[in-house]
Parts: structure tokens; C-alpha cells; sequence
DNA sequence: GTCCGTCTTGAACGTTTGTTCAACTATGCT
DNA sequence: AGCATAGTTGAACAAACGTTCAAGACGGAC
């Protein structure tokens, strides 16, 4: 008669729950505010739950960090790819316009980031989650920026540290941002950053 | 005849015990190995002192990152003053060179910096701190670049923007590094950002 | 030497934390 | 229909947290 009191699901199921709940509950109140209470309250399930699927808090984040990390990578990388790979300088600014995006420049993403920094010098199971995805985005970068060096003919190009500026650039200004949004402008960003790309190309062979 | 259980300090004395200790502590322990009892314990006085001195937690805190921002602050200018006034682009590098000194590129310092961060998107206090400190080093690399401009002759430099970009990729740099100290290193940065000087100041008019 | 003011102490309180575990119940199988 | 399995629950626990406050002790004033 009665509605069921529980529904069961499949593991995958319950933890893509958790995760979820887990990225909800850090954008809104921070590292700070959460607890497992907190998430379970969140995820509309049990305190045991959390628990069951993952035997310490510390692995429910490890796996929400690299949830969020590779859906964001995953974002950026549609948007590069909706420009064609002959045009190398587009796919460049797709990306730097994907980063200053709403999606991205966001204070109640920082704070998800945050915490994530935070736990990764604690833990290195957090640590070994943001090696490889950190990893995968400035490979991302790189190939961006290799295939435009290539595109105008520029040899001797070092693009793993092109990648690594531009990707430390993009990480200050996103940083800047998001601690205080009324110093600039994201339309003020996206020209720097534009601006670092050409200059950094453009004299890479040491010539105008 | 006795050791006295404890001795008798100034109002100041006691709250720049109290700051030192704190500063440790996060740096060690981060964030979430900050307590009343742990900082209590390094400073070598009773827990109730610091609820003496300081009604909340977050207000030690805040105390904290004025004096640790206020003192970075000091020691990155200290460096610049040791470059005669003339050579505009002799003191930037010093700058970069003291942004790169293993004092600043230091994970527990990184740490310190995060706890930080994670209380000002959560304590006004901790908030306004930020933004004074912040726009101070700001205003120091935005004079720094536009007096280079003005060596140069450049007209119609956006110090403002070239401050925020540099401070951005400084940033930049020193999170990655801190996060992964694999990925490049401090002579690399250096050269990065040196390069990033050059490239903004040489292409602000528009011509080579 | 004694006294007083206040700086300092540490026990105590009420919350909140992560984690455990015995009990319960939905669900598929026979 | 009933059983076995396993997903789910929530009470319980010990530890740690920030904060309060009455009691204690140092050190200067007299």
C-alpha cells in the first residue's frame, strides 16, 4: 500500500547520486560545510549510504574530482572542436573564450576548486586525481599550440612551456576573478590572454 | 621558589604569538588541522587565551593573513628597492626573481595562502583583508610596469591591465608550481614571465 | 609585605564531526 | 507465496570542535 521507503539502484547509479550531491554541497557552502550529513541530506538518502559506497569521505571527493575535472576538460574540448582543425588560431580562441564563460567563471566553482586544492595536499589519492587530469588539460594546450605553431611554419617551438604559461595565465586570471570580480572585466581577460597567444607566437622564432 | 606557571605579556606581544603560531600551524597542517587547541599548543599558552584576544577563530585569522600579506608585501618591495630608481626594468626583475625565491615558491606557504582564500569567500572580514592587501601588490607591479612605460617612452599603456595580467600569471605559475612542483621549474618560470614583460611593454605601441 | 587588578588558566558545555553496525526492507528468484 | 540476497536505514559512538566562564595566579602599586 504504502510508497516504498527506499528504492534500490545500481552502484553506478548511487554514487553518480553522491558525486552529485557532493559537487552541489561544496559549490554552495564550501569546503567548510561539508559533511556527510550534509551530502546525504543533499542526495535525499541515508547518512549509512555514503558509507556503503565509499569507505571514507576523502574517496567520495577524490571521485568528485575527477567527475568535475573530466566533464569540465570535456566542455572545453567541444567547444575547441566546433571550430575546424584547419583554423589553429580559432580553436586557440575558442578555448580562451570557453574559459572566461559563464560556466567557468564562476565564484561557486572556485569555491568546488578549492577544496579540491586544499584535499589534494592532504591526501594522495586526491593528489594522483589532479596530477592526471591537470595533465590532460595541458595536453589539451599543448596540441592546441603545437598545431598553431605548426600552421605558421615556426620550428624550434617549445610548446610543453607555451602550454604551461598559457594554462598558468588562464588559471591566475580565472583565480583573480573569481576572489573579486570587480577588477576586470572577463571581456578585459579574454583580450590579455589574446594578446599573451600572439606575443608568445609571434616572437617564438625571435623575428616579427 | 617555584617556576611561574606563566608570565605576563603586552596586549601586542601576545596577539603576534598568537599570529606566528597560526601561521605555522597552517602551514603544516592546512586548513582543516587548524584548531584553537592546536594553535594554543604551539604558541605555548592556554586555550582560553585566544578567545582572550580574539572573540572568533576567524578573527585571529584575518589577523593573520594582513600580517602574512602585509609582510610578503614588504620583502618583495625590500628586493625591488635594491635596483637604483634608473633602471625601471632592473627592478621588475627583481620582482619576478623574488616572485620565483624559494621564500614564496614554497608549498607550505601555499597552504597558508589557501586556508586563506577558503575563509574569504566565507568571512567579510577575511574578504576586505583580501581586497586591501591584494590591491596593494597590485598597485605596486602596476607602478613598477608604468614606470618602465615611461623609460620607454610608450604612450597610452594600460598599467592597470598590464598589472592584472602580470600579477595573473605570477599567480598562475606559482599555483601550478606549488600544486606539482614537476612540471617546470623556477628558472623556467622566471624566463616565462620575463618574457611576458618584454612581449607586453614591446608591443604596446603597436609596432616592433 | 600585602593587596588589588587583570592576565591567564583549564574544566565544562553543547555541537558537529566521520565512521560503525545491527536491524530492516525492497527486490529477484525459485 | 515465500525465501534469500543485498541495498538501505538510522541510532549509536568516540573524538574533536569553538566558545564560555569561574577560579587562579602573576606583578606592579602602595
Amino acid at each position: 500500500m504504502g510508497e516504498p521507503k527506499f528504492n534500490r539502484r545500481s552502484a553506478d547509479d548511487r554514487r553518480r547520486l553522491l558525486i552529485d550531491a557532493a559537487l552541489r554541497c561544496l559549490a554552495q557552502h564550501g569546503a567548510d560545510g561539508l559533511s556527510t550529513r550534509t551530502i546525504a541530506a543533499e542526495a535525499g538518502v541515508s547518512l549509512g549510504l555514503i558509507n556503503h559506497y565509499y569507505r571514507h569521505k576523502d574517496d567520495l571527493i577524490a571521485d568528485a574530482y575527477h567527475s568535475a575535472a573530466s566533464e569540465l576538460l570535456a566542455a572545453m574540448q567541444a567547444e575547441v572542436d566546433r571550430v575546424p582543425a584547419s583554423d589553429a588560431r580559432g580553436r586557440l580562441s575558442a578555448f580562451v573564450r570557453a574559459s572566461f564563460s559563464g560556466q567557468v567563471l564562476n565564484p561557486d566553482l572556485f569555491k568546488v576548486w578549492l577544496a579540491f586544492w586544499s584535499l589534494s595536499t592532504r591526501s594522495v589519492r586526491v593528489q594522483e586525481v589532479h596530477d592526471t587530469t591537470y595533465g590532460d588539460y595541458r595536453s589539451l594546450l599543448e596540441r592546441l599550440l603545437a598545431d598553431l605553431a605548426a600552421a605558421r611554419g615556426i620550428e624550434g617551438f617549445d610548446a610543453r612551456l607555451a602550454a604551461i604559461g598559457l594554462s598558468a595565465l588562464l588559471d591566475g586570471l580565472w583565480l583573480e576573478w573569481c576572489l573579486n570580480a570587480t577588477t576586470f572585466t572577463p571581456d578585459e581577460g579574454i583580450a590579455m590572454t589574446e594578446r599573451w597567444i600572439d606575443g608568445f607566437v609571434g616572437t617564438a622564432t625571435g623575428h616579427c
